[in-house]
DNA sequence: ATTGATAATTGAATAATATTCGAAAATTAA
DNA sequence: TTAATTTTCGAATATTATTCAATTATCAAT
């Protein structure tokens, strides 16, 4: 076989996608070369990033998910930006947030299982900035990326 | 004029989107028709929940993004379920965890700006069985739904 | 190893959909 | 009120998805 499922859902992931223009016309009850105006008119303004899908992730061996919470070093602090950017680089993290409160970074994380995380933390989060984290592991998803679960 | 553009965005924010076949094609070199098969293949294992689109929420009047981190009383602790259902209806609210660790439920939430989240915690979080919140608020994110920004 | 059942690949034909174009209507700014 | 700009929308065209049927590959059981 060709296993184009791989490749497939890492494109999937993040793009690759288009808004469904006769649905959507016909769902609010306008002219599709309305809709398609209007769509064209969100992407031209950036308003649109991108279009993707959103997966089960358990079936895509994904199904261990967890919110890590980050402190930075006093020299770290005044440019987080550097190890975020690096950090979005990686496609096991979903989002890269710097933040206000206890912590200064938050990052969603999805991996195969515990065994999987456990490397991921050790050769991918721990470095010299990070100094302390902690981690909210999800044992249950109800709505992700503004899809509701079953 | 219409305004379809609310509509709009609240249609593409979770569905109404599908993958482009032709380019994912031409990207992957294979042909269309095998594409077509393993994507619908994905779909009827539901390993596909939804096509949708990602957007710079800056630009959609949802700028101002927050972690939640939320302690339920004793007695909702063993059935943290009915509450997260009941949130995820919430279209501000993008994600909904219930975790393990020092809370017991993570959500991520999109307003337009600190007002708008004034009225959200007070409206919709505080309610009897949550008895303490935090909250981490982004001042900025690097990524997104998989997506990185800029 | 051989068989049969099931799953995956693919080109050709068709169906569905997006896109372009041009004209009209609506909005905005002066 | 006028002129410039933006938005709407039908008709024509260009692209793309989907169906179909045939071939090939995979897998399980003897």
């Amino acid at each position: 076989m060709k296993d184009i499922t791989q490749k497939l859902v890492s494109l999937l992931k993040s793009g690759y996608c288009t808004p469904q223009i006769a649905r959507i016309a016909k769902k609010l009850q306008e002219p599709s070369t309305t809709l398609h105006y209007n769509i064209k008119k969100l992407e031209r303004e950036k308003a649109v990033l991108s279009y993707k899908a959103v997966f089960d992730y358990k079936k895509i061996d994904e199904g261990f998910c967890t919110y890590v919470l980050i402190s930075l070093s006093p020299d770290e602090y005044g440019n987080p930006e550097r190890i975020g950017k690096d950090l979005s680089k990686h496609s096991e993290i979903e989002s890269v947030d710097i933040v206000t409160g206890d912590w200064e970074m938050v990052l969603k994380v999805r991996v195969k299982d515990q065994d999987e995380y456990y490397q991921f933390i050790k050769n991918v989060i721990s470095r010299k900035g990070i100094i302390k984290i902690k981690s909210l592991v999800s044992f249950k998803q109800m709505k992700t990326e503004f899809v509701t679960l079953e």
